[in-house]
DNA sequence: CGATTCGTGCAAACCGATTTGCAAACCCCT
DNA sequence: AGGGGTTTGCAAATCGGTTTGCACGAATCG
């Protein structure tokens, strides 16, 4: 016999199925005596309730998904690391210990491939504005959260990255670092990320009465594409002396421009980049950049998730701030 | 009406559960005209089985797991970079086209985490012997494949990562290199690469006659555990002219520790490591590396675990062999 | 022309759990 | 002793598919 079923247990344990699975769910008293003896003998022969049959009767299946729209080429890198996967790694332990399995939705899959799995609900990493991702999980009405909020969809629950308090950390970490002209390199996408950033910039320059000199790159092109944006932004602007590139596949490109141009950085260009992966510790030389406590966004995320489909109607739970991690490439 | 059944479009096409089964599973002959109605009408009313229903009668979950039991330290690194996630990444895409869930199961997770997934099968990242893991897994009899043949477990079905031939390409690439006193760096676990490294390296020494200088760094101290051992190392041996590291957080500890020593890279000690990931790419001077084509062996993981499941007694394939990616480390 | 096959479709059993309705046993109170 | 309430446990319905056994009509065959 190899896998005991719920019956072989009951009649082992001379009790009726119902009195089992109420056992262990404990949706409704049982004799502590019978109540043990029932989990001492499913120890004895290793039963395990069949999640397939748990998930047909109630409806839950114990997975949830983690999913991002954004381009292979930054998302993950020709190197497969960054943002996506860090998130991943928590995020798998978070959703494993309590009791979810947590799959992987990688960037730009097929149609299909999102009926292929019974999730629960899922977390979304980043999701732009009208992503085609949002409207297909709302669609199968699988609920949903999202790490960085949604733009113009108020309505799903998110785990805030706080940008905009990013964007303004990193900007007058810049200028006080000497920059008295700095530019804003984000990417052509609708995230909500670029936005609250763009606006932070905005108000930044404003501020100090310094012109705006923002580009917007193709996230498709990857760094090849950034570092052609920023040769060409460079040679625009001479007299730019810092750059704020969120990014951090694009502030690899920035950096190679940089090099090519034989600007030095930081004496004549500051730099910054906002996820802290290896790209950034690892860049000649290492990048500033900003501990977005991915970790600690990750667990909540998952939480929110779990909330939200046991209908709680998620609150959007207060987010850690940012920390800056100044680097040499700022000039610190 | 939110979720459509097989019964509601039973009703709706005029015929019984029966025939719109085997009109989508193809188990038996429908009628062509038949079966397009069926799946028309399934189209419009949007109409897709239930997985769960499904496994419960089949048997299969549609979903397989991806596995390590190397320490985060190493497998994902403090910013989660690295082989196992690279190796998800691509799994991840391979099994959704294949119509099968990806759930990621990451380093050290509590014993009960396994039985929260139900799953048709898992693949392991480089197991090593006596891998409790490889045991939970058998146990249960959940079918497995590895990434790295399993050390002592000759039956259980590996895409192969060539370890031997691996480590003999980089020492003989080392020695061509100049180098005459080559040291190596493993850990401490019995991994199959890792035996098959120091293989590897005992031959090549003994067929040059110069004596083996070989360390194990204990894998859960990560890159600090092997900067220090090296410092060690470099200072009992003197006339160590260059070192193979395969495991990259060893190898970014070793470079740490031969700037510290004030040796210089390539000039006076010769490095390379395996596994070509950022920390390779990105360090200073960038390491000599080797391509394992991760991708492809994901790939062919994941097909050779599907086999395995289909019971059709997978045999292991042939992978492809590793290509040496020379940098600036070894000095060429 | 009767018998055999084949193609097609249906009803019902089945997978393994959860959950509801019911009943027996027991308790506590007058 | 009898009425009302609370435990405790069972039988049976249910979730949504897949698979088996059978029936009926049409085609094939000796």
């Amino acid at each position: 016999m190899s896998k005991p079923t719920i019956s072989d247990l009951a009649r082992l344990a001379g009790v009726s199925k119902t009195t089992v699975s109420h056992a262990f769910s404990g949706r409704r008293h049982v004799d502590p005596e019978t109540c043990r003896k029932i989990k001492e003998l499913a120890r004895e022969v290793g039963y395990r309730p069949n999640r397939s049959a748990q998930s047909l009767r109630t409806g839950r299946t114990g997975m949830i998904a983690l999913a991002s729209s954004m381009p292979f080429s930054i998302a993950a890198g020709p190197s497969r690391l960054g943002f996506f996967m860090e998130i991943a790694a928590t995020a798998a332990v978070a959703s494993l210990t309590r009791n979810q399995a947590l799959c992987l939705i990688p960037p730009m899959e097929a149609d299909g491939a999102l009926d292929a799995i019974a999730m629960d609900g899922a977390i979304l990493v980043e999701p732009y504005a009208n992503d085609p991702m949002v409207d297909r999980f709302f669609n199968s009405g699988i609920p949903v959260v999202s790490i960085g909020r949604v733009p113009g969809r108020d309505g799903i629950p998110f785990v805030d990255l706080h940008s905009y308090a990013t964007a303004l950390m990193v900007l007058n970490h810049l200028r006080d670092a000497g920059a008295t002209k700095v530019g804003l390199m984000t990417g052509t996408q609708r995230r909500n990320s670029y936005l609250e950033t763009e606006a932070a910039y905005s108000a930044f320059c404003e501020n100090l009465g310094i012109p705006q000199i923002l580009v917007r790159v193709d996230e498709a092109g990857g760094e090849d594409e950034a570092e052609q944006c920023c040769t060409a932004l460079l040679r625009d602007h001479p007299d730019l002396d810092a750059l704020y590139v969120p990014v951090d596949a694009f502030a690899s490109g920035a950096t190679k421009a940089a090099k090519s141009l034989h600007r030095n950085v930081p004496e004549t260009l500051r730099l910054a980049t906002r996820y802290d992966g290896s790209r950034a510790k690892l860049a000649d030389p290492p990048l500033t950049a900003v501990d977005l406590h991915l970790d600690a966004l990750a667990k909540l995320a998952v939480d929110l998730l779990i909330q939200t489909i046991d209908g709680q109607k998620g609150e959007s739970p207060s987010s850690p701030m940012p920390r800056l991690v100044p680097r040499q490439s700022s000039g610190t």
